[in-house]
RNA sequence: GCCUCCGUUGUGUAGUGGCCUAGCACGCCGCCCUCUCAAGGCGAAAACACCGGUUCGAAUCCGGUCGGAGGUGCCA
């Protein structure tokens, strides 16, 4: 599911949740050529994963039903009869590769293109000629040429359109019997009780279209409340090529739910002051219609990762465990680590679950490295001295019992021996956690890394660290 | 092209004529802490797109310019 969807249809929750309102999901497969199948899944899982459970819906029934538009075919046509018995709408009997070929030979002149009107002025013998003969048709609103349009959009103000310029005779029923969206979405909205439109501002210049279809059937027109978009940057909506715009692709890369809803809240609408972490019951509380921004909102990823590393930090221990035992297991399955110890250490440096692996590597399988890391100016360590501070250690790990291997035992004795030599710990401990780890930075220190290695893995990298160092040296 | 909308630091925003030498958060940079990296603490740099008007006074009101986005489908 698309983000921008996403947004939008937390937002729609949060305001009928915050009103008292019903949530209702519909879905609008009209289009029968680019149905994507399984898509509707993804939708029903993605909502009910964000907690944006809907009241009524596909799945949960209600009054209203069915809530597929495919489902609704028969109800549509009797409405667009009735508004060609008006005069509000007329049948068409244009082919689409005509009007294909009369746009293109228009935008070649730099005009934009209308439908002409060409099929209202068929006298009704002749079109009824025509149905009865089975040609193709096609039903299209009889739209005014003249006189302006206005409707009040509670994010974007009053909006004022010349009727010559927004409305056009737009198809009602398409040829295959379907409505299009622009019809089906106000006979359903009309007929399910929607009292509340929110969506893209994509559609804050067709709005006029639907205000006509309204007034034409005689029905109340809802309040609306248009969308700023959801950018990728400055110039780019977030769209599939990024790789970067479904909720799933967040969710697999290790985003958790509450912070990726969490933010996405907050791309078009604050509080209005500065509180920044709500979770969902309390941004049904805190959300306000009318502030919500009217300009486009880039998703920011660096945001987002920091909320999520502050939800991370958030977490009880016991959940952070659960969590991140997934992505332990990715590199160190089958290897002896304490789990527990090392959730402990990688909690506050846990960002995104997806880094987790690569930071845990090193303890399973011991990294190449170059013999510059023994190098530290702040440190005071080169790799003599590296070689010396591990020669001098190696006596002390090596005295540790095997039962007697933990942390706190490590380090005292680590440090009497430092302290012993008049050493800086640094000088010491930077040699230390390089030949056991490998790695210019890890969670945890050397003493840390001591313990989770266990004293035979520590020793065996302590040598073969030393071993390398020798002959480097020599 | 035409129509509509938008325009405060890199990003999200606060701000609705004086409280603004423009606040907050992320990010960036520096310092502290420290056996590394994080976390934490402290600090810094960084914006009212431009021009003109209204006004004693404008980020806030008006006009224009420029920039950006959306629409202009038998897609939604």
């Amino acid at each position: 599911m698309h983000l921008g969807g996403v947004r939008t249809a937390l937002y729609a929750y949060l305001f009928a949740k915050q009103q008292g309102g019903q949530f209702i999901l519909r879905i609008e497969d009209t289009d029968q050529v680019r149905l994507v199948p399984g898509a509707t899944e993804v939708i029903y899982d993605t909502l009910r994963e964000m907690g944006l459970n809907w009241d009524e819906g596909p799945d949960v029934g209600g009054p209203v039903g069915p809530y597929i538009q495919s489902q609704r075919r028969d109800t549509y046509l009797p409405y667009a009869k009735q508004l060609v018995q008006s005069g509000h709408a007329y049948y068409c009997f244009c082919t689409k590769e005509e009007l294909d070929e009369r746009r293109a030979a228009c935008e070649a002149r730099g005009e934009t293109f209308k439908y002409d009107k060409h099929c209202l002025h068929l006298s009704p013998e002749e079109v009824q000629r025509r149905l009865d003969a089975g040609e193709p048709w096609v039903i299209r609103m009889n739209a005014p040429t003249e006189g302006e349009s206005s409707y009040h959009d509670i994010v974007f103000g009053d909006m004022t359109f010349q009727n010559a310029e927004a409305l056009d005779d737009m198809v009602l029923i398409k040829q295959d019997g379907m409505p299009t969206y622009n019809f089906a979405n106000v006979i359903d909205d009309h007929l399910m009780g929607i009292t509340h439109v929110m969506r893209g501002t994509e559609y804050l210049s067709s709005t006029p279209r639907y205000n006509f279809l309204y007034r034409a059937l005689g029905w109340e027109i809802p309040q609306y409340i248009h969308l700023p978009p959801v950018m990728r940057d400055e110039h780019h909506k977030l769209s599939k090529r990024d790789g970067d715009a479904y909720y799933s692709d967040f969710i697999d890369k290790g985003y958790l739910k509450d912070a990726l809803v969490n933010y996405l809240a907050l791309v078009g609408w604050n509080p209005g002051n500065d509180r920044e972490f709500f979770t969902l019951p309390e941004l049904v509380e805190a959300f306000d219609v009318s502030r919500i921004t009217k300009s486009p909102g880039i998703f920011d990823v660096k945001k987002l990762t920091w909320f999520n590393a502050e939800y991370i930090r958030r977490m009880s221990p016991e959940d952070y465990l659960a969590a991140v035992t997934p992505w332990f297991d990715k590199t160190l399955e089958g290897v002896k680590i304490d789990y527990v110890r090392l959730a402990q250490l990688m909690q506050d440096r846990t960002e995104i679950f997806s880094q987790v692996p690569d930071m845990v590597r090193f303890l399973k399988d011991m990294p190449d490295y170059d013999l510059e890391l023994y190098t530290h100016k702040k440190m005071k360590t080169n790799p003599e001295i590296s070689l010396q501070a591990l020669d001098m250690l190696r006596p002390v790990l090596e005295g540790i019992p095997e039962a007697d291997w933990l942390e706190q035992t490590i380090h005292d004795r680590l440090m009497a021996a430092i302290a012993e030599r008049g050493m800086k710990n640094g000088q010491a401990l930077w040699p230390l956690r390089i030949a056991i780890s490998g790695l210019q930075s890890t969670p945890g220190g050397a003493v840390e890394i001591a313990y989770l290695l266990g004293k035979t893995r520590t020793l065996a990298r302590l040598d073969q660290a030393a071993e390398r160092l020798r002959s480097a040296l020599a």
